[in-house]
DNA sequence: GCCAACGTTGGC
DNA sequence: GCCAACGTTGGC
């Protein structure tokens, strides 16, 4: 199992969206950028977890942890010409290049973690969220990372356990 | 295949 | 809301 990080801005969508989502489940649409789509499309496997990252908010945190519940496929927003990220010019043959996969919430942290203590813990140094200029959305996080974050959260022995006891 | 222009991201 | 850093686009 793999450890990831992925942004959003909750103006958009926010860790209480995907936790409102039917069954806590949403799709994870609108990815545009390559290194983002091949982190999902090649290495995406089911039940990986995810930390969901609120960016442009005072403070950007790592606020919950989704699981990945179905792996890559198409993504159907770039389909859509009412969608904000509807792209035309990714479709061949009536499929996107694009892709998204469904993600779970499974434990929002109950203390989130902000982008400055990120900054200031041992250990996280070489997390790319914590570089400036880096706007990867989608991004791996290394065992050590997780754990180290899921205890700053308040999450105690959470790393790479069983969801269903935190 | 270079690179200037452009659009977007995201901390501040 | 600003704007630096970044990724993408498209003319050549």
């Amino acid at each position: 199992m793999s450890f990831w990080l992925m942004k959003t801005e909750p103006d958009v969508f926010s860790w209480s969206d995907l936790e409102r989502s039917p069954n806590s489940t949403a799709s994870w649409d609108g990815v545009r950028n390559y290194q983002a789509r091949n982190f999902m499309r090649d290495e995406f496997k089911l039940n990986d977890l995810v930390f969901i990252y609120h960016s442009r908010v005072e403070p950007p945190a790592i606020v919950g942890i989704a699981q990945v519940v179905r792996e890559a496929y198409p993504d159907l927003s770039a389909l859509d010409p009412n969608s904000k990220y509807s792209d035309e010019k990714s479709i061949r043959d009536g499929v996107s290049r694009w892709v998204m996969v469904d993600v779970k919430a499974v434990a929002r942290l109950p203390k989130e973690v902000s982008l400055s203590q990120l900054r200031e813990t041992v250990g996280l140094e070489q997390m790319l969220v914590t570089r400036p200029g880096q706007r990867l959305s989608v991004q791996p996080v290394r065992p050590s990372e997780w754990a180290i974050i899921c205890h700053m959260g308040g999450l105690g022995e959470y790393p790479g356990g069983n969801p269903a006891h935190p």
